[in-house]
DNA sequence: CTTTCTGCAAAAGGTTTGCAGTTAG
DNA sequence: CTAACTGCAAACCTTTTGCAGAAAG
């Protein structure tokens, strides 16, 4: 289900940190919070070309970048795509189940995980500051 | 530390599964068994080249393929580069900890996941059957 | 008005595909 | 011998960089 409070969030975000709120800003994040599925930046230049906004792959990519960096999106291993996190959990770890079949992806919570990182860090000797995890597997309708 | 037997091992598994034995798959799983850090494609082709041993990059990518199908190696999220697996652990998941400064890199066991695994299974009503995760941080000597 | 951001052009790099020739079994 | 694999060429797609002009604040 598309967030209707993201694009504002994500916004705000952008500004607090002194950037400036520009129409290709607008729109990306605008994509990010109604789509489910992960984009590529050329998904998202498709999906605004549809709409007749031209915006440039490379702007596209620039914003992608300090989305992520932001905490507000989140490019997965599984398909290289992008998709927005969930509000208040900006710095927070990434956690997805996605599904092999039809590629439905959520983002969940993951609690046990910070006991996993204490455990995966003194059998490593690392300091670990953050975590990236996929799950997958089969949906609810494809099982 | 290298794998002495992760190459035969590798080599093993193929032949098992009908696939023949030929010297660019040699001499890829040979590579993988004696290097630590991630490679890409075109990594494991200039090391190869080095020993005057020309092998199409091409045929790299689809080798890897090959590997990384029957869980012989694994593709990291964080570099896109390859990595060996476990000998032992074909299909088991795949736990890496990443040094965010110097690259080093660790596969370690993380006994934990499974229940983590089921968590996200019963929050998300998906059927999960397996997981990928990585952690980043500082390894011993950066931190 | 100034600094940031975008769009364009171009290059660089990574990855895939089809096919002909080679080779493992 | 023959099916599988490799190498080559080419195409394709993704991503990056530099710079001039546009626009936000």
């Amino acid at each position: 289900m598309p967030d209707p409070r993201y694009a504002g969030e994500a916004l705000a975000v952008l500004r607090e940190r002194g950037h400036r709120i520009t129409r290709p800003r607008r729109l990306v994040v605008g994509v990010l919070g109604q789509q489910d599925q992960p984009l590529s930046p050329y998904d998202i230049h498709d999906l605004l070309a549809e709409r007749n906004e031209k915006i440039d792959t490379v702007t596209i990519y620039r914003i992608l970048d300090r989305l992520e960096a932001y905490g507000l999106a989140h490019r997965l291993a599984h398909t290289g795509g992008f998709l927005r996190c969930r509000l208040q959990e900006h710095d927070a770890c990434h956690h997805h189940v996605i599904c092999r079949d039809c590629g439905a992806i959520e983002e969940i919570h993951c609690p046990g995980m910070t006991a996993v990182e204490r455990a995966a860090a003194s059998e490593s000797h690392f300091r670990i500051d953050s975590h990236y995890v996929e799950f997958l597997g089969l949906c609810a309708a494809c099982k």
